[in-house]
Formats: structure tokens, sequence, C-alpha cells
DNA sequence: GTCTATATTATGATAGAC
DNA sequence: GTCTATCATAATATAGAC
């Protein structure tokens, strides 16, 4: 019985993380939410209260994921220099992104306009995050291994370059038909985003610290 | 008369860009429209025949000003070389992100999910654009002066990477306490973005003109 | 816990006065 | 051309059967 509630729960959070992301929090519908995941509308308000509610736990859901994620990448990669290190995050920033377009749909969405929902969100999911990316960021900094600007430029333009690409992957679609989410489109936009993050600088700004 | 109707119009049509750049097209509403223009919401309907006319006519009116910007640009920088060129419209562009982030958006609001709303984009607007983004991202390509991979991921690494910034500027503000619209912020944000892409030194990527 | 109603509100579009 | 008033529909949230 527990057991059921909870997959019926879970279900209806995802349904609703990819509504909120396609849709926007006004835009989605909870009867299509409930629709997308297999239950009555009804069901909605019983295990949230209210659409805000549900909304919330959407973005906990992804956001414990991209965190899950991170925590093993950054774990496996402690021992590494600072440029490997960024180096491995980015390609894999760029991966996660191509297999959960929803959290940066998500994220545009409200990242938009000023509320509510936004400072909910910043307190508790990007602020963490965006202190870790700069720990990063001023790492390879301190390698002269990237550029020296504001690490809140390279955050965002990492972010941007990272996620865009499918973000948008439907204008993609339609745009050169071929699909942005096949496992070498993916490769192939990792491999420029850390060659034009990292490796490709033709005038020497790379300087090695020590061998 | 014809004059005022033609600028009661206009507002109309200003009003309904930031409404559905904001809030994409569902979750815009006629009656905020309304609102914004400082007219009735009857008047959108008289205007308008339907909430999705008026979406086009939105969209219309900031490609064109995309379009006679770029024109512009192209043209002033048309005997330059292919590298200048480029480094001149990424530029220019950034510039064109932080003074019309409502372009962005409201690409971002139909990019994601396929339907008639974006096919009609694609067909209508992006595509040329994307066709004269790769004729620049090529012929810097030939050059030897920017990376060579598929031009799709480099233009939308390159619109990500410039627009993100400004897109989520609600969360900037948030996250950081400064207006990623300052001017200070623009230039530097285009400074990081024109270094990673075409490997200037820190220093003199500006000073260097043509010749 | 899950469903079928339904109450209440807000939406896009219309009709008609001025 | 612009407004007020209103229609028909669809939204979230609620009530209550099972």
């Amino acid at each position: 019985m527990q057991r059921r509630a909870s997959d019926t729960r879970d279900r209806i959070v995802a349904a609703a993380l990819e509504a909120f992301a396609e849709r926007g929090f006004d835009g989605a519908r909870t009867r299509d939410i409930a629709a997308r995941a297999g239950v009555n509308q009804g069901l909605i308000t019983y295990h949230f209260s209210s659409k805000e509610a549900l909304w919330k736990a959407a973005a906990d859901r992804i956001f414990a994921l991209l965190g899950q994620e991170f925590g093993r990448r950054l774990e496996a990669l402690r021992d590494v220099e600072p440029v490997a290190r960024l180096r491995g995050v980015a390609r894999h920033f760029v991966r996660f992104a191509a297999a959960h377009p929803e959290l940066h749909r998500f994220m545009v969405e409200e990242g938009k306009s000023d509320g509510p929902r936004l400072q909910w969100l910043v307190d508790r999911h990007v602020r963490p995050l965006y202190e870790a990316s700069r720990e990063l960021i001023e790492a390879a900094q301190e390698e002269g291994a990237l550029l020296r600007t504001d690490p809140v430029h390279l955050h965002y333009i990492l972010i941007g370059a990272a996620t865009h690409f499918f973000v948008m992957a439907a204008e993609v679609r339609r745009l050169t038909g071929n699909d942005p989410m096949r496992k070498d489109a993916i490769e192939a936009h990792a491999d420029a985003l850390v060659s034009l993050l990292l490796g490709a600088t033709q005038l020497g700004a790379r300087k090695r610290k020590a061998g």
C-alpha cells in the first residue's frame, strides 16, 4: 500500500518535472501531468497540497540527481590537478545536459524573471552549485590554464555553451535533420566545449604549474 | 487616427513580446499584455485576430530588429578578414543579447518542444540566420583561427555562451547581487566569450582593429 | 489511495455601445 | 478604434463515494 503510493508519487513528480520544464509553471497543467503519470487529477492534490508544492518536489528531484552525479564525479577527480578536474567536470556536465535537458529547461523557465519561486530555487539549489563551480574555475585560473575573468562570466558561459544545444533539441532537429541526443553528437559537443574552454588557446595563455 | 492606431498596435506587440518571452505562449495572458500596453483586452482581438497571430507579430518584430542590426554590422565588416569579422559579430551579438534578452527568452520558450509555432519560427527566421552564422564560422575555420568542428556545435555554443548570462538576468542578480545588464558587465562578458572562442589574448583583443 | 464529480475562478474570444 | 460586458471553455482545488 505504502509502496504503491510512493510509486505513484514518484511518477507524478517525474511527469511534473517534464511538464514544468517544457511549458513553465503557468503553462503546465495539472490535468496533463496526471495524464502523463497515468493517474487522476485529484490525486495530485492528495499527494501534494498545491501546484506549487508539486513544482518544488520536481525541482528537488532533478537537483538531487544532479548533486548525486557530480558528488560522485568530484570524488573520483579529487586527487587530479585542477585543470583536469575542470575538464572532467565540463565533459560530464555536457553529458548530463544531454541526458537531462529538463533541468536546464526548468531553470530557464524560472531564471528569466524574479519571483518567490526563483528566490527559493537560488537559495536552496543554485547558490551551492555556483559556489562549487566557482571554486573549480578559480583553481584552474590559478594554474594559468583558464582565462582570468570574473568567474561569474565563465560560469554562465560554460552552462550556456554546454546546455543550449540540448535545451533547443527540437529546434536543432528541425534545423539540421539530425538528433542532438545521439551519442556522437553529444561527444562532439563536449569535445568542442572542452577545447574552447581549456585546450586550444593558440596564443599560449596556458601555463603549466609543475610537471 | 491611423497614426494613433498604428501606435497602439505597436505598443501591443511590444508588450506581447515581453510577455511571451517571460512566460511562454500558454503562460502569457492577453489581459496582462493589454494591461502592459495600457489598452483594453478587447483591442487585441480587434488588431490581431487571435493570440497566435499576435505571437507571430511579436516574433516578426524582434527578428526584424535583429536582422536590421546585423545587416548593418555585416555590411560594415564586409572587407575585413573572416576572423575579425567573426570577432566583431560575436561582440555585437553579446551586446544585442544584453539589450534584447527577450529574443532569446522567446526562442528558448519555443525551441524546447516541437510544434507548429517552432516550425514557423525555424522556416521563417531561424534558418536564414543559421546559414549566415555557418558561413562566418566556416570562413574563420578555413583561416585556421577557429576550432574545426561541425559548425552546428560552434553555432549553439556561441549562442548559449553569449546569451545565457542575460537570459538568466534575474538569477544572476539574486545570486551575485550585481546587475548583468551594466555596461562593464556586458563588455566583460563579450571579452571573455571572444577570448575563449578565438583565442585572443586577455589584454589587447579590442585594440587591434582591421589591418 | 484512488476515483468521480463539482465549485470557483480565469482564460481567449465575441457583441455591441460610443 | 476603443471601450464595457459577457460567452464558452478550461483551469486549480475541493468534496465525497468506494
